[in-house]
DNA sequence: GTCTATAAGCCGATAGAC
DNA sequence: GTCTATCGGCTTATAGAC
């Protein structure tokens, strides 16, 4: 638990950050460590010091990405309001964390939908599991509060699987469009995401 | 216009399904050319006798999968129900066809997504420039009916174009998770879809 | 911690035989 | 039309200097 040089923490974010926008903008595959290096003003030697490898990098950016979804989302989860608030409220929190950090989720999109791709070694393909498991208790979240919903008669009675499913991916599949402008503030954001989650809880009437 | 040899036809469509699906399962540039020729039993040669480049076989796969979803949603754009069950009945058909065909569609939406990875020659991006306006064609048409359903007064009145692209990326996020069972008939398929749609367009209440 | 230099493997693309 | 053989370029990853 010894804390880390600062100096060694600075250069891992810079690093995962640079990554993640890379990962987004180029792909996976198509990114190169030298341009990752030299996007941040460094060589590949930085890189390898804190990485053991490509694939690394791209599980640290799903785990950063993991924790602040659910560092966003959870509260919302549990506080004292109905089911239809809560649900909303974690949806446009969710929303407005993928919005913010584009590139991180896009990363998650992308590693989840081509884990069979790359040579995964099994102490990866072990982090990648934690980290798949770590999603489906985010979904978890969502779908125990419709099943409140649905019990307490305010949502519809279908498969709640299927709602979550539906609703998260529905979410999720924002960040194929959104690109942020350079002159939108946070608040035109949050109003963004506010009326994209009412279209998706609400439906088009 | 001289048709050609049924061979030939044959092989390329045979190239086409094959590459569909390796890009979907491994990733376009996972994917290599010598995979692809050893999926249908063949080689290197007969790949660069049909199609010029890698990449040349993404646009045909692209045009091919365009060219059956407008096929199919078509239609009923222009029948005489009311909006309402116009929409419905062109979300169900996009629907179906993308969870019948999901390797044409998982590719359509990877290439949307990195555009600018690879090096696309002049050729191709004019290719490519004429499959994204045909895309946004086919979001028109979904667009038209919300429009004529909020002028009508049963839909609800919000931006059309946020709600068609909500609406359409959300029926295409269903490829992210939806994978065919081997047991599960077309009847079967059309009925998930009709859930899904109707979670969609009407929400969780 | 970070850099330079290089090894080692892989893959798209082509040439030419059949 | 399809196959075999091969080139050339590129990229991950490592070794070792500073």
């Amino acid at each position: 638990m010894a804390p880390e040089p600062e100096r060694t923490q600075k250069s891992r974010e810079r690093i995962l950050d640079a990554a993640a926008d890379a990962f987004m903008l180029h792909g996976f595959r198509e990114t190169t460590i030298d341009d990752v290096a030299q996007s941040i003003g460094a060589t590949k030697g930085l890189i390898y010091y804190h990485f053991r490898s490509k694939l690394d990098i791209l599980l640290a950016v799903y785990e950063r990405g993991m924790e602040r979804a659910e560092e966003k989302v959870q509260p919302h989860a549990q506080d004292s309001a109905s089911p239809a608030e809560r649900l909303r409220a974690m949806s446009v929190a969710h929303l407005v964390n993928i919005m913010t950090f584009l590139g991180y989720h896009h990363v998650i999109h992308q590693a989840v939908r081509e884990q069979n791709s790359a040579a995964v070694k099994p102490r990866q393909r072990e982090a990648l599991d934690r980290l798949n498991e770590q999603r489906s208790q985010f979904e978890a979240l969502f779908r125990a509060v419709i099943e409140e919903g649905i019990a307490e008669g305010s949502f519809r009675d279908a498969d709640p699987a299927l709602m979550a499913r539906t609703l998260l991916s529905s979410i999720n599949a924002v960040d194929n469009w959104f690109r942020p402008r350079a002159d939108q503030s946070a608040e035109e954001i949050e109003e963004l995401a506010g009326q994209i989650v009412d279209l998706i809880l609400h439906g088009i009437r």
